[in-house]
DNA sequence: CTCGTGTCCGATCATTTGATCGTATTTTGA
DNA sequence: TCAAAATACGATCAAATGATCGGACACGAG
């Protein structure tokens, strides 16, 4: 088809004429005799034909492909990858921190009352502390995970505190711990009244921030005494992957039935299927949990860095 | 200046979503969070800092570079440069002729009555040929230089013949050689009324495609008989390194005066300067002579190939 | 030879983009 | 701490772009 190659020539010379000579689209025209519109249908042909390479030359060039990319594949509302430094590639946390602040200083900054509820974990701690002052007494903050550990001590990092700190907003703890010691003692503190009301709150909200956890030696959970050893060797021996909000999931993102699972306080994932529930992880580790919570379709959002971002693109395809 | 990072990496973020991710700029403004003139402002940025690198991935991507080059550094109202074969980069001809038929087609397809004058040359000649069959009996063609060779015989690449035929328009040629036997020859031609007459048409021609000539053993003049090798040797001796219409050239285009100059018939390259003197050659070994033509500010248009237009650029800088 | 069909082309309109201007906000110097 | 300047921001308008539509032309079948 030697017609289509002089279309090709033509569109590759009106393509060079619009995107490296900056001309418009009438100068093009009358440049190369042919109508406007006929400049239109080139152009179109040229890019269509992959005849255009636009590359842009910053770090963050790479992190908007993947965030696309995740996007695209599990149907996120939005995703946001931020550059790993390369100096120190394991230390992304405060660029995550001040992501995810971003974002949420979007939802706060407005002046229409507005529930937030919130996981935690150090990366929710950071990124609440990230965040501006701004007086928002009408906001209330719910926190959707109990902040008292195995042994009676208090959770370190619930950033339900701080923001409410900042904003003058109402807060919403959940008095119990993450896993409670039986089932009757999970039983027990779900028929409270105080602990009905919060579960109400948080039904209401709009969107909830909360992190993802890993399940291994390192994991948050048993860090933090929340889960004995011998718990996490079951839930390593179930082949779990990552929590969220102490829900442990497997490598598709179900959520795992065991004797850990009987025992979790924190609302079920399954409320959070109309609310815009929103992840914010990142580092390599994490990788497999954030896979993990994406496969199983539970986030609507995901705030992670590049090295999180790469390791699920690369291993995404596997069933 | 942290701030202007910052800007840039959103920058970074606009460009992406607009030049790769297609969006709209509605878009990118609410996705960044920003009003719209804020991105405008930002994809400025990001264009003006070089961020955004756009590659036409088609050979004539790199004769619009030259092209471009050469139109701004000499001035041009338009430059053509086809591209070189890569099987066979001496033989550029046929495109040549193709891209100065279009050229030509351009003016021609008008109705409103035109005079059009033409140089001589197998590139002229080829052009014509190249051109289609179009009746247009209100146009004039005049030939620009006499057609007839020294011994008397006719040159065999007049191209008013051919576009006259095509067109059925109104043919005026030169009776005379390009250069006359003596000085005092060319007097007696430049008087008679049938020249005289051709050359005032020629005046209110509205565009003149002419040729570029070589100075040396291959030169044009000289296998067609136009000069003997004496003259020949004169003027390379007076360093020419092309002709225009029989004008022979030093390097910076300027005309050289010497004996066969004062017996030259064709009409002086000054008539042109308000004229639209458009310029048809290739192939390296012609370089030296258009850059000549270039430099002399002669041209408003040039039509030449791949390596014409190399050679121009690399040897352009040189006083 | 005529009719139908498909493709291409250019006029027109809606959308998007770029630029200007007035206002607000921050920053810097006294 | 205040004032002045510089900068940044968003509303508005003009220009450019993209898309749809109707018509013309060419090709092919009947």
């Amino acid at each position: 088809m030697d017609k289509f190659e002089l279309k090709l020539d033509q569109a590759a010379r009106a393509a060079w004429l619009s995107y490296v000579g900056g001309r418009t689209q009438d100068e093009i025209a009358s440049q190369l005799g042919v109508s406007r519109p006929g400049v239109q249908r080139l152009l179109a042909l040229a890019r269509q034909e992959g005849l255009v390479k636009v590359h842009i030359d910053h770090p963050l060039a790479n992190c908007m492909v993947m965030s696309d990319a995740i996007l695209k594949r599990f149907g996120l509302e939005f995703c946001d990858v931020v550059p790993a430094d390369p100096e120190a590639p394991e230390n992304s946390a405060p660029y995550l921190a001040v992501a995810g602040a971003e974002r949420l200083a979007r939802l706060i900054e407005r002046s229409e009352p507005l529930t937030l509820s919130l996981g935690t974990g150090r990366s929710i701690r950071a990124t609440v502390e990230a965040l501006s002052r701004i007086e928002r007494p009408q906001h209330r903050f719910v926190s959707l995970v109990g902040n008292v550990a195995r042994d009676g001590s208090a959770n370190r990092y619930d950033g339900v505190m701080v923001l409410a700190d900042k904003t003058g907003g109402e807060r919403f703890l959940l008095p119990a711990p993450v896993v409670a010691g039986s089932v009757e003692e999970k039983e027990a503190m779900l028929g409270q009244r105080l602990f009905q009301a919060i579960v109400e709150i948080a039904k209401g909200a709009e969107a909830a921030y909360i992190g993802v956890g890993r399940i291994d030696r390192q994991a948050t959970l048993f860090q933090d005494h929340f889960i004995s050893e011998a718990e996490l060797d079951e839930l390593l021996s179930r082949n779990a992957v990552g929590e969220l909000l102490g829900w442990p999931l497997d490598r598709n993102g179900a959520v795992i039935e065991c004797s850990i699972t009987r025992r979790v306080t924190s609302l079920p994932l399954e409320m959070f299927r109309d609310q815009s529930l929103v992840a914010l992880a990142g580092g390599r580790d994490k990788g497999p949990a954030i896979l993990a919570a994406l496969r199983g379709g539970w986030l609507k959002g995901l705030i992670t860095d590049e090295s999180a971002a790469r390791f699920i693109l690369e291993n995404e395809a596997l069933s």
